[in-house]
DNA sequence: AACATATCGGACCAAATCAGTCCTGTAAAT
DNA sequence: ATTTACAGGACTGATTTGGTCCGATATGTT
C-alpha cells in the first residue's frame, strides 16, 4: 500500500535530476531520456504532466525545452505526488446509499482525518531539494511506495 | 497516491464490525455479509485473508465463525494495512543495473526514509479500536487512500 | 517563406493489477 | 452420515497503469 505509481516515480527522478543542475538550465526532452536512461516518449510524457502542474516551465520550439519553475527548496514531495497523482487522502466515507448521512460530524472523522494530516505533513515538509542532494545522480527509479 | 484498495477498506469495514460487538462474539462469514451488505463470496474472502494473517481467529465446522484474535486496543491500522497489502514503505532505490551501489548508506537514505517512518508511525499509533469508536456502525466502505 | 526543433494534447494499446466468483477439500458438531 | 463452516485455490472480467504514437502549434534559423 501507499504505492506511488512507477510513472509518478519517473516524474520525481526528473524532477530531481533538474534540482541536481544548478542555475535555472534548460533542457529538452531528448536530454533528459538520455541522461535518466529512461524511453523519450516516457519521459516526454512526464514532463508534459510536470509542466501543466506548474512543476516545471516550458518554452517551445527551437532552443525550447523544460525548466524548474522554482527553486527546488520551494516544491515540496506532498505537491508532487499530489501533482501527478491526485490528492493524498487516506480515506473517504461512502455509505450504502452513496450519500454520507453523517456528513456534518464526518468531517472530523478523527482517526482517518489525524492519519491524513500527518502523512500530509510529513510529505509537505520535504522538499525536492532535499531528495537532491541524497538521491545520488542516474538514479532512474526510486520507486515504491508500497 | 496512498490508495488503499477496496478490498483492504471491505477488510477494515469487517474488523470494525467486529470491534463494534462487545466481547469475543463469534460470527460466521453469512451473518457478516448480511451486516455489512457486502457479497457474501467477498466477505468470506477477507475473512481468510484476515484470518491467515492473524488478525481474525477461525473456528471450522458448525457453531464455527470468526472473532477478533485480539483486543481492538491492541491492533494497529498499520498492521492491518500491512496484512492485506503488504509493506508499507514508500520508496526503494532501483538504479539502473538492478542493484543498489550504495547500498551501504542507502539504508539512511535520509528523506524518503523520514517520510516512511512518519507514515508508518501514524499508522501504528491509530488502533482498530479508535476507528470502531469513530465509525458509525454500518459503512460499507470508507475507502479511498487517494 | 520555408524549415527544423520542441512542446502540447490527445488517442491509443498492451500488460498488469484488482475485484469478484466459484469450486473442491477439510474440520467440527449433531 | 449429514450439515455447517472455514481453507485454499483457480479463474474471469473490469479497471488501471505503463508506454507509444501522432497531428497541431509555437519558436527560432536560414
Amino acid at each position: 500500500m501507499l504505492r506511488i505509481s512507477k510513472l509518478t516515480d519517473y516524474g520525481i527522478v526528473l524532477l530531481v535530476h533538474f534540482a541536481q543542475r544548478t542555475g535555472g538550465t534548460t533542457l529538452t526532452a531528448r536530454e533528459m531520456a538520455e541522461a535518466t536512461e529512461l524511453p523519450l516518449p516516457v519521459v516526454s510524457k512526464m514532463l508534459k504532466s510536470l509542466a501543466s502542474a506548474d512543476l516545471l516551465a516550458s518554452q517551445r520550439g527551437s532552443r525550447g525545452g523544460y525548466q524548474l519553475a522554482r527553486e527546488p527548496e520551494a516544491v515540496s514531495v506532498a505537491e508532487i505526488i499530489e501533482a501527478l497523482e491526485g490528492p493524498i487522502v487516506l480515506m473517504e466515507c461512502v455509505p450504502d446509499d452513496g450519500v454520507c448521512e453523517q456528513a456534518s460530524h464526518c468531517g472530523l472523522r478523527t482517526p482517518w482525518q489525524r492519519i491524513n494530516r500527518a502523512i500530509q505533513t510529513t510529505l509537505t515538509q520535504v522538499s525536492l531539494a532535499e531528495l537532491a542532494a541524497d538521491m545520488p545522480p542516474h538514479h532512474q527509479s526510486t520507486l515504491a511506495i508500497a
